[in-house]
DNA sequence: TTTCTTATTTAAACAACGCTAAGATAGCGC
DNA sequence: GCGCTATCTTAGCGTTGTTTAAATAAGAAA
């Protein structure tokens, strides 16, 4: 807040701490895991003592927040290139499906506070559901254009869900060492991504 | 503490405390949610000591262990009628579905706790996935039954684990409150579950 | 400048947590 | 009786989330 012009003259104390948290809880996540990432090492993390977090957010649950509101910043990022793809609408269903798993996959902790938040919640992520932009139009508008029935409001909406459903599945499911075995016998997690995908549905068809 | 004599002969100073315990954690987890489920809390449940329970568990997440099996049992009980229901393989498949959901719907705070002990572990239940009665097998062979190639072992596990990924997923998004007005449209929660599933591939046409 | 006001941070403390170590107690075999 | 072992308790350690009060620094007003 109120950054000033120059390098860095700190207006305030610290300058910005609550991005300073946000980026210290990101990097602990990384490097320790969802399990070690209690308030009171963020603070550390960040060079400030443990009750500083309290001037920024209301509790932990609020820093967790922040952490998610990032997260789904970066998957943002990350369907960039299933979205821009010169492909049919249904693989662009497919790859959307593809790259939502793999940043699961190689994110696994943040992927963890992401859902947990929504969870808690009992929300869907405003960026995930709400503004025109959001994954979940463009999955339903390429369900449209790859031959579902734009007038039965119901049933698009049911197979837009049933998308999520089994990418949040498997992204929370892949890690699973049972399947290391299929995994080589496809060639790597790519492959079997894709694989159980090409089973649902949704992906499989657009419809 | 230590209730005065009753009927039962107690062969130790409180006769199962491990039984007891899980018990007290089911019941916690009921009334309180999973947040608030700490070891001390059940051993205040069970009426015992706060270091009580580690003659019994190695730590804590030793009795959520247990809790979860618990819970698998539990599960594995709602599968049954699903299972003996004189249907169609194809219906049967999607019933499987619906009964894992609403279980889940029902006890939401622990199937949270079946499932982390899993992602913790990286590891399918054994319930789930190990015996040949488990629900991976029968929706395995439903899968056969229901027109899929026995000697595609490849695509038939990949088919097996897209119903699992779309089950799970549904399950942790079903309590959404976005999907309220769709569920209101459809008449309840069942015919919303039903719904979903019907437009994964897998349940939709076992294949 | 000096003073006042407000935003930011710290230090100190509280209750609750997971867990460990030491000792008390109860059941069992000898 | 004796010892042995499993079980449970009491006490305590280090950590956590959170609150309170005091210190500090920045901006505005005099």
């Amino acid at each position: 807040m109120r950054e000033s012009e120059t390098p860095e003259p700190r207006p305030y104390h610290h300058g910005d701490l609550r991005r300073a948290l946000v980026e210290a809880a990101c990097r602990l996540l990384e490097k320790e895991g969802a399990q070690s990432l209690s308030l009171r090492a963020v603070a550390r993390e960040a060079g400030v003592s443990p009750a500083a977090p309290y001037h920024h957010f209301k509790d932990k649950s609020e820093l967790l927040d922040a952490v998610a509101h990032e997260g789904w910043e970066k998957l943002d990022l990350a369907f960039q290139a299933a979205r821009d793809a010169q492909i049919s609408p249904p693989d662009r269903v497919r790859e959307l499906g593809v790259a939502y798993v793999r940043f699961a996959s190689q994110h696994p902790d943040l992927y963890r506070v992401m859902y947990d938040c929504s969870r808690d919640k009992a929300d869907m992520p405003a960026h995930v559901h709400e503004n025109e932009e959001s994954a979940y139009r463009r999955v339903r508008e390429v369900l449209i254009s790859a031959g579902a029935d734009p007038t039965d409001e119901i049933s698009l909406e049911l197979a837009t869900i049933a998308c999520w459903c089994a990418a949040h599945g498997l992204a929370e499911m892949t890690s699973f060492k049972q399947f290391e075995p299929l995994k080589d016998a496809l060639g790597g997690e790519e492959a079997f991504l894709r694989g159980v995908l090409a089973h649902v549905g949704v992906f499989a068809k657009g419809l």
